[in-house]
DNA sequence: ATACAAGTTCAAGTTGACTTTAAGTCAAGT
DNA sequence: ACTTGACTTAAAGTCAACTTGAACTTGTAT
């Protein structure tokens, strides 16, 4: 399969899919010219990567968890990760509840509201580092503008 | 309160506190002479920022969130925001699950996994957007480097 | 044979959220 | 008067993850 190919069944512009080549996250397995050819598996791979950066990961991280670098290593680390996302699911969790509150709560300003400052509260107590924007309002599937 | 004890009180450096000023996320009352001076319940609101940023939010949407352009849009932001976060948490969940179980999975390679494989098919069903990194290795509560 | 579409490289640009740096201001202490 | 230390600004730098641009190569169609 070609890079165009890829694109199209993977949804991802085929800038990105050799930038993820560059970066050693998928390979392609030979040249026809100067063309770049693929397996149809890296698909499945595309597939783990896109899930696991929607999940929150670094390329660098995603990288890690593929290069088997001792399997035991490599068993602690996803475990490391999971953990990572129970913490992760736990204050998002909060803040959706916060949201929800908040869309219903009749105080004139939230900061005068108690049950609002109590979950500030509480999350003020982990002092954990940002994830990032959430979906804003980019397409979700556009291939390549050709 | 000074912009100093803000950053001490608060966990962020002051060239944190000086860009949320510019961005709007924060005010200073005043200044004397050069130096601004802050509210105390501004260390309220960065904790919300803080709470937000870490659920995913970019600046310019907890920006959003803050200014009222009209109550009612307002609500609605919040719950469109906590649809998304629902999702987001599902997403989550499911990744931490595919993480649990790949730990203990004997195949000789995740694609070999049925469990796993079938995770990742319904995964690749909601085509989403990446949120980003998670914690690394930065520490948690540098104030400054005075 | 030649044009063209679709690939290629390498470098530079983009975005968001900051951080760093250089140069300046100013109140307080000696 | 002068040094110090904490602040100030504006501009530039950084980082990840891409994207874009310019110039080049190739297999296929006319």
């Amino acid at each position: 399969m070609d890079i165009s190919e890829i694109a199209k069944a993977s949804g991802l512009p085929a800038s990105t899919l050799r930038y993820y080549e560059e970066k050693g996250l998928i390979q392609s397995y030979g040249r026809s010219g100067l063309r770049r050819l693929f397996h149809a598996d890296v698909l499945q791979r595309l597939a783990l990567i896109s899930l696991a950066r929607s999940a929150g990961f670094s390329l660098e991280e995603i990288l890690e968890m593929f290069t088997p670098q001792g399997p035991e290593i490599n068993r602690k680390l996803l475990l490391i990760k999971a953990d990572e996302l129970d913490r992760k699911i736990r204050e998002l969790t909060s803040m959706r509840d916060n949201l929800r509150h908040a869309a219903v709560c009749s105080a004139p300003s939230h900061f005068e509201c108690p049950k609002f400052l109590r979950l500030l509260k509480v999350a003020g107590k982990n002092r954990f580092r940002p994830l990032n924007k959430l979906s804003k309002n980019k397409p979700t599937g556009k291939a390549q503008k050709t």
